[in-house]
DNA sequence: GCCCAGGTATAAA
DNA sequence: TTTATACATGGG
């Protein structure tokens, strides 16, 4: 996360950032984990606008929306359609391997200017398929200022998702994922199979419009859910 | 071999 | 506007 690295692990029910100090933790991982957002108090209000949802909420403790990297969730989140989640896997670790910077514990994730640069030929070690012409397209557009993700912390959420539309690879749910993951915008609404299927079952009824500006965590609750019971969301 | 995977672009109805 | 199909790759 911004060229900075940590190992993060549970014990005894506290969560322990190891090889990190105060001050990145207070500039970075406060914000990566969202820790200024009272999520209890979030779930509350989730359920008393869509009171349904209540067995979803009551189904784990402790889900939180990430706050990662702009770039990085769009990318990642291209390469992850019609794809299984190892192979998204794959095909990230070998984007960071082959184009990234490598530091004292990793490679980092490659900037859009990078990606912008190669050839087809370049990116076809990373085997993403289809979504190589993908990505060079969003990488392009990112790093010539055609699309300006920081603009859209705070741009009318409408207009956030027509502009990351008009990148090739990038349709509504890619464009949503965008949103939530990366640009911690807690009302996009990702609708991938999954969602699909539990709103048309379990939570029919329910969509972005009744969801309030909670939506993308009211999201996460569900699609856990369904994923915890994929049988009757079928 | 066949089917599917945290979708989207494109063509056709 | 809505619905059907191809799309690269690799695992089950």
């Amino acid at each position: 996360m911004r060229g900075k690295y940590a190992r993060i692990y549970e014990n005894n029910g506290d969560v322990i950032i190891e090889g990190s100090n105060e001050e990145d933790f207070l500039n970075i991982w406060k914000d990566y984990f969202d820790l200024d957002n009272d999520y209890n108090e979030i779930r509350r209000e989730i359920s008393e606008v869509c009171p349904k949802l209540e067995c979803a909420l009551k189904s784990i403790d402790g889900i939180r929306i990430l706050s990662q990297e702009p770039w990085e969730a769009l990318c990642s989140f291209i390469i992850s359609q019609n794809n299984n989640i190892p192979r998204i896997k794959g095909i990230v670790t070998r984007l960071c391997e082959e184009f990234g910077e490598k530091g004292e514990h990793g490679y980092s994730f490659p900037s859009a200017e990078r990606i912008a640069h190669c050839t087809a030929e370049e990116l076809a070690p990373l085997r993403a398929g289809f979504r190589a012409s993908y990505i060079s397209d969003a990488a392009k557009k990112i790093s010539d200022g055609e699309v300006v993700l920081e603009d859209m912390y705070i741009m009318p959420v409408e207009e956030c998702r027509a502009q990351l539309m008009k990148i090739k690879g990038v349709g509504p749910k890619v464009a949503e994922c965008t949103l939530l993951y990366g640009l911690h915008r807690l009302d996009a609404f990702p609708i991938d199979v999954w969602m699909k299927k539990a709103l048309s079952t379990l939570f029919s009824g329910i969509d972005s419009g009744n969801l309030g500006k909670y939506a993308g965590v009211a999201q996460q609750y569900i699609f856990h859910y369904s994923r915890l019971n994929p049988d009757f969301v079928k």
